[in-house]
DNA sequence: GTCGCGGTGCTGGGG
DNA sequence: TCCCCAGCACCG
């Protein structure tokens, strides 16, 4: 569930959380712009009049939507929606309403198709379906003349910068530095007035510049990368900071009512070359290059000026995939202290806002948001009116896009305020940019010999387990293939047959049983295979993900995450190259292999976590919300069993007091096994997994869990109540991911407003964020984590109030996986 | 016949 | 119909 969603169920209202400056300035600008879309309606009208003349591809479209779009664009029904809040119209809100539970991407489904009635979604559906015709034609006017001209080229180019060795990445630059030239070139004699490469300002250009960045009603802006693609081409693959040339940036004039600037807000790209006529367009380049002379020199600092002035100029920057903008930044700003300058900037992203809206959407290239969200789809042709040879498109396809950008941004927002998703998106969605680009940035250390030494020996180990399972099994097969070994285990050794327990699970339409963890487990006494698959596909799993997986992610000793916001359809954020929220927490016990058993001990514990190590001087220091699903369901169930848990002082771990309670037994005598079927059997209610996904966590039957189910159930009976008021479908897990996300918020705030601290977030695994904090600083940075983490309480109850107070445990140590901890 | 590629299903780690 | 990511086999 989303914060915001979260607000509406408990009566709190978000809006009493202060919002942040610069979402209130984003506020006061985008009314504005509103204002002005209004009072020109009828301007409007005639624009897509004029647009249509000029070779539409798609007026089904918008004579279809005319209606809707006019609702939508009144800003007084834009507000009475707002305002009404959670009044929703469709019987499945208003049972939301009553339940006070849904899921959040379910309420978040029947608020965006609000505005649609049913007919008119599925008129949209068919207009969609149409788009898709059009799509390589659209993909071919999008991407602009030079990038189709060198695409294939530059590919291959690219990937040789990136892979090749160093004699050949001499080379291969040069070569892309020719070809990149070109675009420069171009970008600075382009036709069209006011673009321009800021290299080449005298000064009194730069003075009016700068003048020009502080009038703006809007930035927009995007990457270009070496090949002259921008973020905004249909290639998504070029999203490497390391092949970033520079930014092209457009800043829009002022936006007042009645001024021809409207033409630029609302017309479609045809016309933007003549409507933006007053808006600069400039080229910041931001390669680094070698050879650094006086003039190189001043341009990087007037550059950097510029750069400095966007992230903290007062009007809206609107920046899509406003993450990388920001590790450019950083890059190009290069010292160790700039990340504090990137801090509070707050770029308007339309991923992030399309996202919100729209949860179940994979990462959306800038054309499918186009195709999607953006009122007048005609702009999608912008660069028909270029030729196929003119390499003078390049800078008006840049430019037309942005105008694009700009519009396609103006829309998403004005349907985040009509879902009410607004307040979410600026307070807690956009300040998070920055911290996440810091954190790709800040790198986190990992022992590399020690790895490669685990390497050879798991892989030893590996061996002999293959060689004793073809043994066992009386032939050869690949040991991975659950294919083949299911053949033998069911087709060879009929092991199902002898099995007592009658019902082993089938995968999809197979014909033999699973090979699953838990099926291997029941077949173990039967046969000595299940028991040597078991133990392989450990082994198999640690080496293969978590040794050479790791180093495969290594740079220069150490990794560093990718992070995405947008990712998941629960709100939380989630991670990959390397996927550091899932590295295993539990050491694995393994065999020795036979050669080296000599230097090591028979057993060997391995810990993946031990892998990474802070850097010297420094310690890491783990913040992890504890059982805070368990608190909030407390909470919200007001179970009196559970919020007697947690109310009483906890000597106890708490899963331990929670299955000596349920199950009427001293806690002492609470078994490991115990606790954590416990724990599962909590989790599948908080989750909403069904009785079949418990067996399977569980490995048992379906009846045993469902016994475990209700004998938990009829226990804490409030929960049962509140699971099927919920529909057992509340991801309360959203929820929390978001009270870790505004606490990153708040405590990077903090680290880059301290003149003292120096700590690094480097990773946030769901509930826990890890930090590097220097030696000294422990004592004082654990103080700020803890109080910041457990005052976030206040945002789950009106009266600050929460019936089971949040805990917050903190832990040290040199090492990730042997943290200790504090107090 | 072989190789490379993208898509899919299974399994298992995290929460 | 719990949601993530990763690695592997398998298929077309």
């Amino acid at each position: 569930m989303k914060m915001e969603n979260y607000g509406t169920c408990v009566g709190f209202d978000l809006c009493e959380t202060p919002l942040s400056s610069v979402a209130q300035k984003i506020l006061s600008a985008m009314h504005s712009g509103d204002a002005v879309d209004s009072e020109n309606l009828g301007e409007n009208t005639k624009t897509v009049e004029v647009t249509n003349k000029c070779n539409v591809k798609y007026p089904v479209l918008l004579e279809d939507r005319k209606d809707q779009s006019l609702e939508e664009r009144n800003p007084k029904s834009l507000i009475s929606q707002a305002s009404r809040g959670s009044i929703r119209p469709s019987s499945q809100s208003s049972r939301a309403k009553l339940t006070g539970q849904l899921p959040a991407d379910q309420q978040q489904k029947s608020i965006s198709s609000w505005p649609l009635s049913s007919g008119l979604i599925l008129q949209y559906n068919q207009e969609v379906s149409g788009l898709q015709k059009t799509k390589n034609k659209r993909k071919y006017f999008l991407e602009g003349t030079i990038n189709k001209e060198n695409k294939e080229g530059m590919k291959i180019k690219r990937k040789h910068v990136t892979y090749g060795n160093s004699s050949e990445k001499t080379s291969k630059h040069m070569a892309l530095e020719e070809d990149a030239n070109k675009v420069e070139t171009h970008l600075i004699s382009g036709s069209s007035g006011h673009f321009c490469d800021i290299r080449y300002l005298d000064d009194l250009a730069k003075g009016q510049l700068t003048e020009a960045l502080k009038q703006a009603a809007a930035l927009v802006l995007t990457l270009m990368y070496k090949d002259g693609s921008t973020q905004l081409g249909a290639d998504q693959s070029q999203a490497l900071t390391s092949c970033v040339k520079g930014v092209v940036m457009l800043l829009k004039s002022h936006v007042e009512a009645g001024s021809g600037l409207l033409d630029g807000l609302a017309c479609a790209g045809g016309l933007a070359g003549e409507s933006g006529q007053e808006d600069w367009c400039i080229y910041i380049h931001m390669e680094r290059t070698c050879l650094w002379g006086r003039e190189q020199e001043a341009h990087r600092l007037f550059a950097r000026n510029v750069l400095f002035q966007t992230l903290t100029c007062k009007c809206p920057v609107i920046c899509f995939n406003a993450k990388e903008f920001v590790k450019t930044v950083l890059q190009f700003f290069g010292d160790d202290s700039s990340w504090r300058h990137v801090a509070n900037f707050v770029g308007l992203d339309p991923r992030i806002a399309a996202w919100l809206i729209d949860p179940s959407d994979a990462v959306p290239s800038f054309e499918d948001l186009v195709a999607k969200h953006h009122e007048k789809s005609s702009t999608v042709k912008v660069s028909s009116t270029c030729g196929n040879s003119s390499r003078n498109c390049v800078n008006q396809n840049v430019r037309v896009n942005l105008n694009i950008l700009y519009r396609l941004t103006m829309d998403l927002c004005s349907k985040l305020k009509a879902n009410g998703l607004w307040q979410l998106f600026c307070t807690l969605e956009l300040p998070l940019v920055p911290v996440l680009a810091v954190m790709e940035n800040n790198k986190i250390q990992v022992n590399r010999e020690e790895m490669e030494r685990m390497s050879v020996l798991l892989g030893a180990r590996l061996k002999e387990l293959e060689q004793e399972a073809h043994f066992v099994a009386g032939e050869q097969f690949l040991i991975m293939s659950n294919n083949q070994l299911r053949k033998i285990l069911f087709g060879k050794l009929k092991l199902h047959l002898l099995n007592p327990r009658k019902t082993l699970p089938r995968p999809g339409t197979q014909r033999h049983p699973s090979t699953s963890e838990a099926v291997l487990n029941s077949l173990q006494d039967l046969h000595p295979l299940p028991k040597i698959i078991l133990e392989y596909r450990q082994v198999h799993k640690i080496k293969s993900t978590f040794v050479d997986g790791l180093l495969a992610c290594m740079k220069k000793g150490s990794i560093s995450s990718t992070w995405n916001q947008t990712g998941t359809v629960t709100g939380r954020l989630s991670a990959k190259h390397p996927n550091i929220q899932g590295i295993s927490k539990q050491p694995i016990q393994i065999t020795t292999p036979q050669k080296f058993q000599g230097k090591e001990d028979k057993i060997l514990m391995i810990s993946p976590r031990d892998l990474f190590v802070s850097s010297k001087g420094h310690t890491f220091l783990a913040a992890d919300f504890s059982q805070i699903e368990l608190r909030i369901l407390a909470h919200l169930s007001g179970d009196p069993e559970l919020l007697k848990l947690f109310q009483e002082s906890e000597r106890d771990d708490v899963f331990s007091t929670l299955t000596s309670q349920w199950k009427n037994i001293p806690v002492e005598h609470v078994t490991p096994v115990h606790r954590e079927q416990t724990k599962k059997v909590v989790y599948s209610v908080v989750y909403g997994a069904g009785k079949e996904r418990l067996a399977t966590c569980l490995g048992v039957t379906v009846q045993e869990a469902t016994q475990f189910l209700e004998s938990f159930l009829q226990k804490y009976k409030k929960i049962k109540d509140f699971a099927q008021a919920a529909i057992a479908q509340c991801h309360q897990k959203g929820s929390a991911a978001d009270l870790c996300k505004m606490a990153m918020i708040r405590i990077f705030t903090a680290i880059a407003t301290s003149s003292t601290l120096t700590a690094r977030l480097t990773a946030q695994i769901h509930d826990e964020l890890l930090f590097e904090v220097e030696d000294s600083q422990v004592p004082e940075f654990a103080v700020l984590v803890r109080d910041t983490m457990e005052s976030l309480q206040h945002h789950w109850s009106p009266e600050l109030q929460l019936q089971v107070p949040l805990k917050v445990s903190l832990s040290t140590g040199r090492s990730w996986g042997c943290l200790a901890p504090l107090q």
